[in-house]
DNA sequence: CGCACGAGTTAGGATATGCTAATATTAAGG
DNA sequence: CCTTAATATTAGCATATCCTAACTCGTGCG
């Protein structure tokens, strides 16, 4: 199964929303991203079903390994690129909403130049 | 009516085809980007309808005046990134590649900070 | 007890982007 | 002249994302 934009944009919040919150449902997504219950509840549905998430009784979510691995990637191009954009003088602000947009298109290749280049600095 | 990436893409590559070739139809484009004839052929009624581009009794296409200023920026900003990549060692081939999926997300702000660092190189 | 509220889900819809198959239209060549 | 190839279009489909409306289900409270 591939991942696409927005299931990589779930489980990233996901990861951020455990570490803030400690306790993860479904409505604090949707809260988070301004979406409805349903879409939530749908995407969660297939992120359960493709092994990616796991939710209890009480509908509290835990990302799987191969959720959290995805999670942590994406997280970590998201903190990298929010960097990346501050170091050229962007607002963090924007440098953040920016790093969210760019995160899933960059390549491995071009993203290895950034880091690179972040850690000269 | 606002214009969407796939729309974007299309008037830039009108504009690069236009460059090339000197004139270009619909098959160029459905060429270029690898796409069938019936994706591009409905994309150009859109952008027909919505004065975009023009297209003569033998289907060559014209860009409009709205549709060029649309074109150039996106050009432009195609050709910073893919620059402004290549400058951190990106090989030609991402860059262009890397370049062609964010010149769509990145906001203004960004892309400002972005040419001025290349102006100081 | 009964009911409202919060959370999740189901059903059905809208839009953006692609596709294939089949139907024009037109120009070129045997 | 008539077939063929190239191009454009129409019709119909598929998938990813979002949405609203309406239903379920449990918990807490008057």
């Amino acid at each position: 199964m591939e991942l696409h934009e927005s299931a990589e944009d779930y489980l990233e919040t996901i990861l951020m929303l455990k570490e803030r919150l400690g306790k993860v449902r479904s409505i604090d997504i949707a809260t988070d991203f301004g979406y409805s219950k349903p879409s939530i509840s749908i995407a969660m549905k297939k992120l359960r079903e493709n092994g990616y998430i796991e939710m209890d009784e009480e509908n509290y979510i835990t990302l799987t390994e191969s959720g959290m691995k995805v999670a942590k990637k994406v997280y970590n191009r998201h903190q990298t690129l929010t960097k990346f954009l501050e170091s050229f003088g962007v607002s963090s602000r924007t440098a953040e909403e920016d790093a969210c947009k760019i995160e899933h298109d960059l390549s491995e290749e071009s993203f290895r130049r950034i880091k690179e280049y972040l850690k000269n600095l």
